[in-house]
DNA sequence: ATTAATTTTCAATATATTTTGAAAGTTCAG
DNA sequence: CTGAACTTTCAAAATATATTGAAAATTAAT
């Protein structure tokens, strides 16, 4: 005897849903070197429709005030998200970029910068270490060096490319890019 | 009058180049979810000519016998490092994989597995929401989850692409899967 | 079966990171 | 200029993560 079990794809409501998202967002964030709390943050305020305020975001979210405000300035440095001043209103407003192309790219962008860059750096750096080549560790160690660089220099290139296929991302053929 | 500095490059000896690369290599894997030192034995076992047992890896980075063991099956289950018998001794060696193009992959499709694919598939279960898209709230958000969903099925297909050129990396070629 | 060499485990400890919240700072309407 | 509304800062506390090291488990030679 055979038995199928199909699992059960329930509809969430939109409440359910929503923390869903922010928390797996989150959990997601601490894989990728970013602070879980920023990357909720930064959940609430892509599902958001409108620019929404500290105290909204402490409220939802059910953290400080402190952390809201050292949060949010790290993704303003990230250009993840704005201040929005509503004239006529005391306090500020806050929404992230919709666009998740632009996300995305940015992200890359920043990564690169505080990332690669500082590693080729380092590596060219390391390159020409003062040694003999016959040497069995000096050799392993200068052919290492040479093919990560190399790989570093293959991955900004791919990664330029890919910040600069804006287009085609409209299009849905940034994939022809790799045929 | 205009005063140029040229940077003083140091040509640095093989211990301190060592030593440079693998404490630098542990801070930039923190960057990248990876625990700094597992980060640091990849990089001592990448730049050692030959397999080498926990007890040097201890002398070498003055960690902890526990502390070894831990990141070295860690590095294995990434299957990044593999360990080595030799015959006669009763000791266990460690290597790490060198081609550096089969790290990249490898790194590649395990973060795939872990952390894309999850990702992908919660997606598709908050896509479907149950509620009424004329509601502002609803559709920002159902909008915001299909346009991730898009973002991350490209990702996928971009990796994939990527981890298919191998021939193109010995070639030097693979810039051209861009053009 | 015994034992010595080696690896593995994991509770306790140490370290690093995140969060809080109250005080200090800023802004601006009146 | 004053004070209420709001934002920022940061030392202290809480939490999370990494590390130690000694005991337990495993292995293989005798």
């Amino acid at each position: 005897m055979t038995l199928i079990f199909i699992s059960q794809i329930k509809k969430m409501k939109l409440p359910e849903a929503k923390k869903q998202f922010i928390s797996s967002w989150g959990a997601f964030g601490t894989h990728w070197g970013i602070n879980r709390t920023m990357a909720q943050i930064h959940a609430l305020l892509l599902i958001s429709p409108d620019p929404i305020t500290q105290d909204e975001i402490m409220e939802q979210l059910s953290i400080s005030r402190g952390n809201v405000n050292m949060n949010i300035r790290e993704l303003i440095s990230w250009s993840l998200v704005e201040r929005i001043i509503v004239t006529g209103e005391r306090r500020e407003y806050f929404s992230a970029e919709k666009d998740i192309w632009k996300v995305a790219t940015q992200i890359i962008k920043e990564r690169k910068k505080r990332e690669l860059d500082p590693m080729l750096k380092l590596l060219s750096q390391l390159e020409n270490v003062d040694g003999d080549k016959k040497d069995k560790e000096t050799k392993q160690f200068v052919e290492m060096i040479a093919s990560i660089k190399k790989l570093g220099l293959t991955a900004d290139k791919m990664l330029d490319a890919t910040i600069k296929a804006e287009e085609n991302w409209f299009t849905g053929s940034i994939l022809k890019m790799f045929k």
